[in-house]
DNA sequence: GCCGTTTTCGGCCCGACTGTTTTCAGTCG
């Protein structure tokens, strides 16, 4: 899979050609071209092999034939070409808040700077400010957007940007008269990781709301401060913006800071077809400019004969044509969640009991929750050998006995070895009516053996979900070289549910990947929580979301059945490959 | 560079803020 790849260099292309000054919409249909490859759920090479690429809306003839000469010769003649006037290190430059691409090429043209270190060097040296249009205050201000990205180590989790998005906003409403409050931009679609956090508000006093967020103890930083509009950076390093509009905005307001661009960009193109213009202050007839609607956010889609999107889909990946069709899924809620079918307890590596972990899971007011210790082939998580699956039913089928509010599944996670045998035999499986399989050690094997690995492990009768499908941690490790089309298709041959690892760092598999998992497949997935203490059983919001950005409903998770139905689907694999 | 119940040319979302200007360019979300 190679889309990033292509992806990326298609992206580069764009930021020269709006550094040389080029066509703004030629620049957009290089970014346009790379965000729509980059959210391809199918292998590019293989689009191009088939001489599919103009299948891909945003892609014509002059970029297809570029993209089928890097994938052939593994570069770009017109990319070459223009690296010669435009050297590529600038599109770093561009990455300083504060400098665009017109900045980066007078920085360059003027003052030969091509780096980061050159231009810290050059601002030392008061350079800047004597550049035409530049002043102390231009020079001060790129200064600050180079503090600000050397502070920034990239996008922060979702699981880390949301504990503190709440606690923020509790903050703000204990100190404050709000009519409105609400997380917005990524956050608010719930993707898996965060740029900044946006929050938006309405209120009776915007000057009380503002001094009360700059004057939050965890602020290190103010970097802007004014009644609408007030940004601050945390001692973590992580930049929270607060806007505060008009109540009767709300909605709009709320619609238009959630995004996504693309998402609102076609929209807007939209509503102009249909004679209405769209801002962040509401939605406009455009023959007498009279304004329709705004206060609240299902004004704007149902004025346009939409039905109301849900923010996880606001991606621009369909769901506009969808809520016009009013055909939009019922995503999967929380709500619908009945229990966990992956959690460890300290039989393995887990921090308490399976005592405890049911408990808590009753408090969750789930049906059921599967325990998924590790199997003796993980020894550094103390894995469990037969023996030890045996010792440890006993406490599984006394708790059963004696507690009717959860059921507790006898299960396993085990692992996927080398050569893709399971590291319990048959016989040890087949006694547990719930076994996960995932490969824990050998990530960096080539395509051809992972690929092998899975193959044999989804034949495995006993094997109904895999854990963890691509073994990705983001930010800190690749996916493993698996063919995910080969592993869909092993799942679909053997109805082997997959996994959605609601694990922070994990969140795997990814939502397009699920989406195409289920749309292309009809593979069911599971939302787990893979905790190894009570309060991880928390981060199952986190997987449902991953989920609702997947388009999945209710029957696509087996963890949404009632206890019945789920063991009756858990038994099916096994009847169907055993005799 | 792409695309078309606005079809083969002429469009391609919208506004705020900043800084340097007398009406706007650049950047950002």
């Amino acid at each position: 899979m190679r889309n990033l790849e292509v992806a990326q260099i298609l992206r580069e292309i764009g930021v020269l050609l709006e550094i040389k000054g080029e066509n703004r919409f030629r620049v957009l249909a290089y970014q346009e071209a790379a965000r729509k490859i980059e959210n391809w759920p199918e292998a590019i090479e293989l689009l191009a092999k088939e001489g599919k690429l103009r299948d891909i809306s945003g892609i014509g003839e002059g970029l297809a034939a570029k993209i089928d000469e890097y994938l052939r010769t593994g570069k770009i003649e017109y990319y070459e070409e223009l690296t010669k006037e435009t050297p590529r290190e600038l599109i770093q430059l561009t990455e300083v808040p504060g400098v665009g691409p017109k900045i980066a090429r007078q920085l360059y043209s003027d003052l030969g700077i091509l780096t980061i270190e050159q231009l810290v060097q050059a601002i030392q040296e008061h350079r800047l400010q004597n550049l035409p249009g530049f002043s102390i205050k231009s020079e001060e201000k790129i200064r600050k957007g180079i503090d600000i990205i050397k502070k920034n180590t990239g996008r922060m989790l979702l699981g880390y940007a949301l504990p503190l998005a709440e606690e923020v906003i509790t903050f703000l409403r204990e100190n404050n008269q709000i009519d409105n409050i609400s997380t917005a931009g990524s956050l608010r679609r719930m993707k898996e990781t965060i740029g900044d956090i946006d929050i938006l508000a309405s209120t009776v006093d915007a000057n009380r709301m503002m001094e009360a967020f700059i004057n939050l103890p965890m602020v290190k930083q103010i970097i802007a401060h004014g009644t609408t509009k007030s940004s601050i950076l945390t001692y973590e390093g992580v930049q929270i913006d607060l806007r505060v509009v008009d109540n009767q905005c709300f909605g709009a307001a709320l619609q238009y800071f959630t995004g996504s661009k693309e998402h609102n960009v076609k929209l807007r193109e939209y509503a102009l077809k249909k004679g209405y213009k769209i801002n962040e202050y509401g939605i406009y007839r455009i023959d007498d400019g009279k304004r329709r609607g705004g206060e609240k956010e299902e004004d704007i889609y149902q004025i346009l004969g939409m039905e109301w999107i849900p923010p996880e889909m606001r991606e621009d990946q369909g769901e506009i044509e969808a809520a016009l069709q009013k055909r939009l899924p019922i995503l999967v809620d929380i709500k619908d969640i009945q229990g966990d079918l992956h959690v460890h307890s300290n039989w393995s590596d887990g921090l308490v009991s399976i005592e405890e972990m049911a408990k808590a899971a009753v408090q969750k007011g789930y049906q059921y929750i599967a325990i998924c210790d590790h199997s003796q082939g993980l020894a550094v998580a103390s894995g469990l050998t037969p023996e030890q699956i045996q010792e440890r039913r006993k406490e599984i089928n006394q708790w059963n006995q004696n507690h009717s509010e959860i059921f507790v599944l006898e299960g396993v996670e085990a692992n996927i070895l080398g050569d893709g045998s399971i590291d319990l035999p048959d016989e040890v499986l087949a006694q547990l009516p719930i076994v996960v399989a995932g490969i824990h050690t050998g990530l960096s094997q080539n395509t051809e053996k992972i690929n092998q690995r899975l193959e044999k492990a989804f034949k495995n009768p006993y094997v109904q979900i895999i854990s963890h499908p691509t073994g990705r941690l983001i930010n800190k490790r690749d996916s493993t070289q698996g063919d995910l089309a080969l592993l869909f298709k092993y799942a679909q041959q053997t109805t082997t549910a997959l996994e959605i690892n609601a694990q922070p760092e994990r969140l795997d598999l990814k939502d397009i990947d699920a989406r195409q998992a289920n749309e292309k497949y009809q593979i069911k997935l599971v939302i787990s929580t893979d905790s190894h203490d009570p309060s991880s059983l928390n981060l199952m919001r986190l997987g449902v979301a991953q989920a609702r950005r997947a388009w999945l409903t209710n029957k696509d998770i087996l963890n949404t059945y009632n206890k019945g139905q789920l063991l009756e689907i858990l038994q099916k694999k096994r009847e169907r490959f055993t005799i």
